[in-house]
DNA sequence: GATATATTATGCAAGAAATGCATAACGTGA
DNA sequence: TCACGTTATGCATTTCTTGCATAATATATC
């Protein structure tokens, strides 16, 4: 199973020409090289990729999805490539930030904005990804600081002597839902009724669902939730909530404007909420004078 | 700049045994065959990766950065090949969906509710995701459905009768900023100035970055753009352009609240933007009682 | 349905590239 | 400085790819 990245640039050629003499053209190489390389990378891929039977041609079904991998892994070796070409005079001076991908979309902005002239100067890169990545990607040195949820579960266990961290915000999770006519929650978590709460889920996987799984395994009270929706991002819950189909559990933080327009209401008093914090964290065993000045003023 | 994914592995496995000759064994080639592919892959790369001034060898700082990347696009190819090579069961009484992330936690909730009685008895779980890994669950049968953009420069290329599609909703990409005190937008595109604008800039794996960059591309104008940030989903940009970082273009679907509230403004007329559609895919090699019956309704 | 035209596949010889083997050059530790 | 382990280089051989000419196949037109 080895391949050339060539084939998968022919690959693309040939896509988007539906031609073989024209992509042979295209990729400066004869028309029967060039159906042999195709010929190669099917071998390799183990399936049939296109289809000849007529002209002009097709790809098959496993080739139109082969295609959508083979532009997004060409892209990622380009970019890798100028990346790492171009490392010494750029990367230096941007910053590279990794974040929670419910806080890339509300706080972080924000944050950023609160830094004010601080970071106008610096080139930021934020990436949004889930919370065990990011911490790979903090130890990697793919990134130079991790915006994360800490909850007091510990769910989270990073060397604070390695990955130290700034607190940089009180939260808490709450379980929200559409308000009925007059302002009160649709569904009620203390007064059981019949039916089975809708309940909109993470995915198991993700870290704000292991939150919700030991605080609903900590209650005395034992919730009959049926899982209507299950997604693994905290925005995903925010648009079936709004929406009246259950009740999710929120970081307040993501939620303050719907809360504030009476859009989404807390379903019931704190018992039924935790603590949430918002955290900073870098790797010290990375030294770029950029984080190193901006952790220093963050500190004060 | 050619590869051939022998290179990678190659390298992952010098980078764990920290030895030419162990790895060589390793790959089962011999040690000067093994030394000349890595010399190859660092011309292709352009990088020293290796540090062979001392022994045990090291990685050079490229090398371990490379490290991440070449690891990350071996899995991605393994897992490529190894989905297309077969297929996976899936439960019969729930309807999977993915969505693109920007789809997931807007207009996917309004358009589940729209369907109103339709889907109440329905089990729906929806999964955000890119569109790469979209396309690849709706072949799997991992999912149903799939809810995705279309653009006229027609980067989904998918076969209508293996794919079927519903045109849910037309609306477009359009170029956005904060507005300043009088409601202008911040930037412009059109007047340009000495200074280069801010870009918030899909990452270039994105399928919205793929649209975004054709239409730069085929636009009469070339714009002087500084990527101030870079994020793989439009609600990352959203965030960051409410605070008046830069530019994004959006699809207005994802920012119809802050049109309306005026907190972000169009930049310019219709010569920066570009139609978009939502269409919802299905997979007719998949054979679903819930999925046919849906499918039938939605098409009148 | 037969033929003209366009497109893709195959046979073959020439050329390019990778490999293994032997060995030189280099780094490490005594 | 020497002995040992590790990596680089030279060369003959093998393997693979390419280009050219041409056969096979598909589409369009009469």
């Amino acid at each position: 199973m080895d391949f050339e990245t060539r084939w998968l640039e022919d690959f693309l050629a040939l896509a988007s020409t539906q031609s073989f003499s024209k992509a042979a053209e295209k990729r400066h190489v004869t028309q029967p090289a060039f159906s042999r390389r195709i010929k190669s990378l099917e071998e390799a891929v183990g399936v049939l990729l296109v289809d000849r039977t007529r002209t002009p041609i097709n790809l098959t079904a496993e080739g139109q999805l082969f295609l959508i991998s083979a532009r997004s892994i060409v892209s990622q070796l380009h970019e890798t490539i100028t990346r790492l070409r171009g490392l010494s005079p750029h990367q230096q001076d941007i910053l590279e930030v990794a974040a929670a991908h419910s806080l890339a979309f509300t706080f972080f902005p924000d944050w950023l904005n609160s830094l004010g002239k601080l970071t106008d100067e610096i080139s930021i890169r934020l990436v949004a990804m889930n919370v065990e990545d990011a911490v790979h990607a903090l130890r990697d040195g793919q990134c130079d600081m991790m915006q994360v949820y800490y909850d007091s579960y510990a769910t989270l266990q990073l060397d604070p002597v390695i990955f130290p961290s700034i607190h940089l915000l009180d939260t808490s999770m709450i379980p929200v839902c559409k308000p009925d006519l007059d302002g009160q929650p649709l569904y009620s978590l203390n007064s059981p009724s019949d039916e089975p709460i809708p309940f909109l889920s993470y995915t198991s996987g993700a870290f704000l669902g292991r939150t919700v799984r030991l605080l609903l395994k900590h209650h005395p009270i034992r919730l009959r939730l049926k899982t209507v929706y299950e997604t693994a991002m905290a925005e995903g819950l925010k648009g079936m909530a709004l929406q009246g189909h259950g009740i999710a559990w929120m970081p307040k933080l993501c939620i303050e404007r719907e809360l504030a327009e009476g859009r989404l209401v807390a379903c019931e008093g704190d018992e039924w909420q935790t603590p949430l914090e918002v955290r900073l964290y870098r790797c010290t065993l990375v030294n770029k004078p950029i984080v190193n000045a901006l952790w220093k003023k963050l500190k004060t």
